[in-house]
DNA sequence: TAGATTGTTAATCGATTAACAATC
DNA sequence: TAGATTGTTAATCGATTAACAATC
């Protein structure tokens, strides 16, 4: 009933977009493989055997129990409560990351907000946030036991704020500055790097172009 | 001179962050597999195998050429010019990502804003850019001959927005809404979705306190 | 029962790591 | 030359795909 074993990395990072699509869902309350697959834009084959490590959620002859398999992985996932997060970062991004409504919804809620710049502690975010000094992080994540946090700080500032987390007790950090952060062993860091986005759509289009001339030369 | 044979996808993904980490490099002229591998998060038997991909840019018993290496990795991934960029959706993300400054000296120029509510349009922007209709936007994406565009809108507007963009010319999305684009083969698109990365972070969590228990009861 | 579809196994494919010969 | 470090090969590891037996 709880299974939880060792579940392979690209399948973890598979599980939240399962679930979101699956949350889209409402009403349905059977789907075979097939057609949740092309829902979520993998393979059947992939699908059914990422779900397995959730247990049976599935019938054969039938297809998938949708409300439960929501379930499992909202389970699996951990979201069965909500987790306290820590903003650090009042600028564009971080606001903008504070206001953003599909937070709660997706199991998360925004506990507090920092900013290094004083003329910018004070101003006001949604749910009744102020932005607060950078000098309360540490306060403001022991008060909440957050220990998950966002860093959407300047390059310069992301690793003292890292340090500073971790210190504080986070020990998974989404990370927007374009840094290499460095954490202790058993803190997990996700990036999101804008630039390297980018430039990876680009590269398919160099890739395109360079295909296409190639095709002109006739290989 | 021009390698560019095929580059695994896994080794793409990695040539935005070394380029980053050697573009702040500045006044270092030669570093090893060992200390460049460090400063981007890879093991340097990865770095060397990534690199070479790009053809000789190192010399044994010395190190690479950081200079050289950087400028093949910008022309390997396309950066020798900028990408005109169209950013559809100007609430808090679209703002934010329209005013992000690392976005030109990256390879990138935002040409373009839109925005589906009347009462957005007219608000400005950097760079002298002001919102525009959603009406406007395949006009823009000609006259900008712009190829990548940034799609920051809720769910909802999202797929028709894509398909408005491949039929305008785009062929490389970056898609903030959290859902799964359907497009032709060889249009690319590159997801983020801020509840998914959150989500992974929450299983890291749950995943961490499982352990914890587990080596509690002693196995 | 017949048809459909899961759960799982085996085969394939690709990516990472380790090791070292080439060479500055 | 001796020491250092790349470029590359071979070995390992993990992920995806294909196929099908189990079973509703």
């Amino acid at each position: 009933m709880q299974p939880s074993g060792r579940v392979p990395e690209s399948t973890a990072a598979r599980l939240p977009v399962y679930l979101r699509v699956l949350s889209d869902l409402a009403g349905v309350d059977s789907i075979s493989s097939e057609e949740l697959a092309a829902a979520c834009g993998v393979s059947s084959a992939q699908l059914r055997k990422d779900l397995a490590v959730l247990g049976s959620h599935g019938t054969r002859g039938v297809g998938y129990d949708v409300p439960g398999l929501r379930d499992a992985l909202a389970a699996e996932l951990g979201l069965e409560q909500d987790w306290p997060v820590v903003i650090v970062g009042g600028g564009n991004l971080g606001m903008a990351l504070a206001n953003y409504a599909g937070f709660l919804s997706r199991g998360f809620r925004v506990v507090g907000i920092v900013d290094a710049d004083q003329l910018r502690a004070g101003e006001a975010v949604v749910g009744g946030l102020v932005i607060q000094p950078m000098a309360d992080l540490a306060r403001i994540i022991r008060r909440t036991h957050a220990v998950i946090a966002v860093i959407a700080t300047p390059a310069e500032g992301a690793q003292p704020v890292a340090d500073e987390l971790v210190a504080a007790g986070v020990t998974g950090i989404l990370n927007f500055a374009p840094v290499v952060l460095s954490v202790p062993a058993g803190v997990a860091v996700r990036d999101v790097d804008l630039g390297v986005e980018l430039q990876l759509l680009a590269f398919h289009e160099q890739q395109r172009s360079l295909g296409r001339d190639s095709r002109r030369e006739g290989e």
